[in-house]
DNA sequence: GCAACAATGTAGTCGCCGACAACAATGATG
DNA sequence: CATCATTGTTGTCGGCGACTACATTGTTGC
């Protein structure tokens, strides 16, 4: 074959060009549009070759997944670093992160909800944890400056987890302009901040 | 044909039995596993007598979010009805109401959202904006009544909005276990109520 | 009554899909 | 450098949604 032509018989990075022209075809298209041909088709391989990487649709599907919680946490991570220390600051910056990728990624989103409550996903699930406990931790902050009562950070920060989450539907089910992202997030954290301050 | 065999050339209610068993399968196996082909089998009609009735997948699937809608609104009236007068108590038995539907019917409730945002879909607005009035127009007794913030009903009651459905979405996502759904509804409620009182 | 016509059902076909099997090329190992 | 695992390819299967042509039934105007 020619120098120029970098159609190898083996493509070398096969599963990770999949992934990736994965995850474009399911923000633009949503995951129920995926084709695995199609799939092949754009990345340059034969129908089947998409095969021996995921066996079935679905594993690769969750392999998004996967690599969508971890986008999450670092998403979430980066948020709280540039808050600074104030805890309002921060939890204020993370409800914006989450519903900001919750809104530009709603369809991978709905992908990495829907995947964690199936039979075999023990790693999606390690993942989901490890993005969630961003938040969790931020609640136990919180608790030790007081302004949030104390209790399993699970179960206190759920009404905000909630919320947040929810307003993300709302947006993404056009039930709400999407403009109004910022104000939301922070009218959701000075709700909960009322609704949750330590009372003695 | 023997006056048994209640298999006539026409059907007399196709579209309605369609959209039954489409309802049912919808709850069993999601909608992304609806098969008009199926459909068409089990309630015992040729391959492409949907089509009749329905000119595409979609506008089964539309039609569908449609009913749901009138059913989610009938079910919040009838939760408003049965709670009495008492405002919170109503709040609570509506938050209620909608999470089980939202968990007992996920998937119809996740087509319900995904249509509302489609080109062309003004009954579907119309039978979502019908259902979720019964939401807005307690946020407005609790206004008169004082223990909510004044302003419009839209805009106050969408933090309680957004925790309700973020409640139902992370049931769904199995990120909460589905026995703590009473409960949660009270802790969503109860947190709203704490956040909004009106402050004067 | 009954002829036209509209409404509603059937059969057949097309291209696309996911899953699978058999085979081919390449890369790694001893 | 022979062998074997890995990672590609081609071909095939049944199922699907969409479409067309045709068949049956219900309805309406005369």
């Amino acid at each position: 074959m020619s120098d120029t032509d970098d159609r190898r018989y083996h493509h070398g990075n096969l599963r990770t060009a999949l992934l990736a022209e994965a995850e474009r075809s399911v923000r633009e298209h949503g995951a129920e549009q995926l084709s695995l041909r199609e799939l092949a088709r754009q990345v340059g391989v034969s129908h089947a070759a998409p095969r021996r990487h995921f066996p079935d649709r679905q594993a690769l599907l969750d392999a998004l997944a996967e690599t969508g919680f971890e986008r999450l946490g670092n998403e979430l991570r980066a948020a709280v670093e540039e808050a600074g220390h104030d805890f309002q600051a921060r939890l204020r910056a993370t409800a914006a992160a989450y519903i900001r990728f919750a809104t530009d990624d709603a369809a991978l989103l709905e992908l990495m909800f829907a995947g964690k409550h199936r039979a075999g996903a023990e790693q999606l699930v390690t993942a989901a944890d490890r993005a969630f406990a961003v938040m969790f931790d931020l609640i136990v902050q919180g608790q030790a400056e007081g302004v949030i009562e104390p209790g399993e950070p699970e179960r206190v920060g759920l009404v905000l987890f909630a919320t947040v989450q929810g307003i993300a539907s709302l947006i993404n089910g056009s039930m709400v302009d999407a403009e109004l992202l910022d104000g939301l997030a922070d009218d959701a954290v000075e709700h909960f901040l009322r609704g949750s301050r330590a009372r003695v």
